[in-house]
DNA sequence: TGTGTTTCTGGACAGTCGTCAAGAGTTTCT
DNA sequence: AGAAACTCTTGACGACTGTCCAGAAACACA
């Protein structure tokens, strides 16, 4: 029998990585559902199409599943937020969309958010999870960066936090506006807008 | 054999009440080192001085217990800051106090924040945690309401931010820097208090 | 002192977990 | 066609889980 990194390793692009990605797919669905603490191989497996044997055939262990998944999250996620960026024409306009689409992203990615702040967490007791929190972390920070940025240069002001801090607060925001969707609080999604736009402009300096 | 609700009801201060404590302290300990997925009764009983069947004698469930151990641990949280907004003098003052404050927890508490983060997650996937994590946190956000509130007095200006918004914004940064003092970053107390008195003055009108 | 009551122990229970491996089924190649 | 490699299923394993219970131990009260 061949080990794991074998198969991996042997080439770049075939079935083998195909069905990881799918495999994946579905552990994704079944993490977001019952979060980090409830999820068991078996579950994920019977959510699949496939028995619970063949994620040790694709994954090593568990700790690789759950990685190989957060990854392929962490691709999806940042993506829809540079579009803004790049259609951003106006300093007021760029405030509005962003607030706009963090209370969509909140509405329609409740339970992917959510899995992504539960293992953030068990990445303080789970040594093996952080460095990959840790780069997550880092791309959303980048990405926010990227917003201010942007916003600072249409508005024609200088920025007046650290891109850190930046994240920092508006990722307070957003999990604040997660927790009270979630929980079934129907003023969370506009308030997060509105917090949003009037957070957005302090960050400049006057 | 008289059912747990008897011997709650039974009296209001005695031994029972005592132990109940005495255990739920025992596992705050064992919760807020191995986090909720990983702890097990059995765990939290050996690292008390009684075996593992006690539990059951005390506690319902396990639900029941941390419960417990959640609420207990909310008492000791808030009371600190509130210090803070008793001693306050000076705008200026109370916003170096209380970033400095912030420091201090993060540092001292690390442990006993990321297990209530953690639970506050498992709030999301759990019903049965929801409404005591809900609580918790209308709590902090009183709390620090208060400070902002007081902050404004001695500043001699108007409030420009909701409850919600305070407490989301300033969290976040918290949030943030426990995770990266956790992580080893030296830096993170240092950037927490700056932050903080960075933020403070943005939430009033100037 | 003896008799209930309360407190605590340690083992048993049924269930779940991650992991593994033997072998069946499938595909690929010669 | 047969052989070899790959893919997947199934069942087993030891370890661990929350829960329960019979009975020992400690205590209170007569």
């Amino acid at each position: 029998m061949t080990e794991v990194s074998d198969r991996i390793s042997r080439r770049q692009v075939d079935k083998f990585a195909e069905r990881r990605s799918q495999l994946a797919t579905s552990a994704l669905q079944t993490l977001s559902q019952l979060g980090y603490a409830r999820t068991s191989l078996r579950e994920i497996a019977q959510n699949s199409e496939f028995s619970h044997g063949v994620l040790h055939y694709y994954f090593r262990d568990k700790v690789e599943l759950i990685m190989y998944c957060v990854k392929q999250y962490k691709a999806e996620c940042v993506k829809r937020y540079d579009q803004i960026v790049a259609t951003a024409e106006e300093a007021d306009q760029l405030k509005v969309d962003f607030g706009a689409a963090l209370a969509v992203t909140c509405e329609e990615d409740a339970t992917m958010h959510r899995l992504w702040y539960d293992l953030r967490n068990q990445s303080l007791f789970e040594e093996s999870f952080r460095e990959d929190a840790l780069e997550i972390d880092k791309s959303l920070e980048q990405m926010i960066w990227r917003i201010v940025s942007t916003y600072a240069d249409l508005a024609g002001r200088e920025i007046a936090v650290t891109p850190a801090t930046a994240y920092g607060l508006l990722d307070g925001l957003f999990q604040q506006a997660l927790f009270r969707h979630l929980a079934g609080d129907a003023t969370a999604l506009a308030t997060l807008r509105t917090a949003t736009e009037q957070t957005l402009p302090k960050f400049l300096l006057t």
